[in-house]
DNA sequence: TCATTCCGCTACGGGCCGTAGCGTAACTCG
DNA sequence: CGAGTTACGCTACGGCCCGTAGCGGAATGA
């Protein structure tokens, strides 16, 4: 992601450097946490110099969100046989991710940077939320394959805006801010609440 | 907050200086944002030496903390006579509350810090999210006694975090990762979705 | 070979952190 | 009213990190 270009003269970037250092990048945020991560600690821990850092990241922010990017590529949506499967299955399999350690501690930094920074803004939207977002999509897509939820009639934009919110907002808000785990107990009560509301709003809307 | 020992001997804390440095804090964080918010900064701009700061939080995140809840604490639940208005009514003050630039840039940063601080985590569920919360029960709590809810048969814990979650999930996602406004017309069809979902939902648990 | 681009290294000014020490101000108690 | 206690403003400090500049050398394409 640093440095799309393809380079026609000149000594090339070291794809290992990329990998070294987003590797210690992760690896710092296990261990120190975002507020305490530095440039100067994962250029060392990379076995790289810190100048190098600089040539392909704008700063500490843009390096963390490639360094999890990765991460929220790793979320897939197999098709568990029903809409209600699906929504549990994402649900569990993102609040996993939620737990793990660098993703706790650096999501809600960078968004929380990009309130601030339009150009950091666009990264993570790029790079994290939009691939949440397909999730969504495909599992509503596959749903209409399957008859449970009715075609699209009009403009299909702001539903799934609102299920996308509401979806990832309440895994994230009861993961990272009333920080507690989500079980399955915690996800059959959600999607139920969720599918009962969709059901009943699609008979409603016209 | 900062130190609720009333003192007995010597001299008393100066109930100005706290009032300037919160004041202050709040005006930085509109001006320049959490992340460029510094203790030397607001120090200066309240006119106290940065002595007295340590003296009273411990560091930064602590000190937006206390800040910024007292913002929170203006959140109320007006009576608009039925369940659904006053959801819609909730969802649009607290958005309100979070489309302002000193929430809108402290709330996910020191939700962020407060993954690797236990301290801080706990100041964090006492200033602000139980505040938040408390809006819940009382909506809750009215619209059983307009009958437009059942009554609590079992523990209603429960019931009352995942909606919770759900709501103030949903909210914050829209307006800080999604970072689109949250109108009328939002609030409708997500005041919707819930409580369809909650009138199915406890029509089908026994 | 030569130009180009990247690398590692060193060094730097600048800013902020968090604390210590000092003299002074404000308040309580005897 | 004095003595003890606590908070204040001020100054100064070591330490850490930032982000950049400048260098010699390494790896590529022309």
């Amino acid at each position: 992601m640093p440095a799309p270009t393809p380079h026609r003269r000149g000594r090339p970037r070291s794809a290992a450097a990329d990998r070294a250092i987003l590797d210690a990048t992760r690896a710092a945020l296990v261990e120190v946490g975002w507020s305490r991560l530095t440039m100067s600690h994962v250029a060392t821990r990379a076995g790289v110099a810190k100048t190098t850092l600089y040539r392909r990241w704008a700063g500490k922010s843009e390096l963390v969100v490639d360094a999890v990017a990765v991460l929220f590529d790793e979320l897939e949506l197999p098709d568990r046989g029903s809409l209600r499967a699906d929504v549990e299955s994402v649900v569990l399999s993102f609040a996993a991710l939620l737990e793990r350690p660098e993703t706790k501690t650096s999501l809600m930094a960078v968004i929380a940077e990009s309130t601030y920074d339009d150009a950091l803004r666009a990264r993570v939207r790029e790079a994290i939320v939009e691939r949440q977002k397909r999730l969504v999509l495909a599992g509503r897509h596959r749903a209409q394959e399957r008859g449970e939820l009715p075609r699209d009639t009009d403009d299909p934009g702001p539903v799934v805006d609102l299920i996308f919110d509401v979806i990832a907002g309440a895994v994230v808000h009861r993961a990272l801010v009333s920080a507690e785990r989500i079980g399955e107990e915690w996800a059959r009560r959600f999607t139920t609440l969720i599918l009962d509301g969709l059901a009943a709003a699609s008979r409603a809307t016209p």
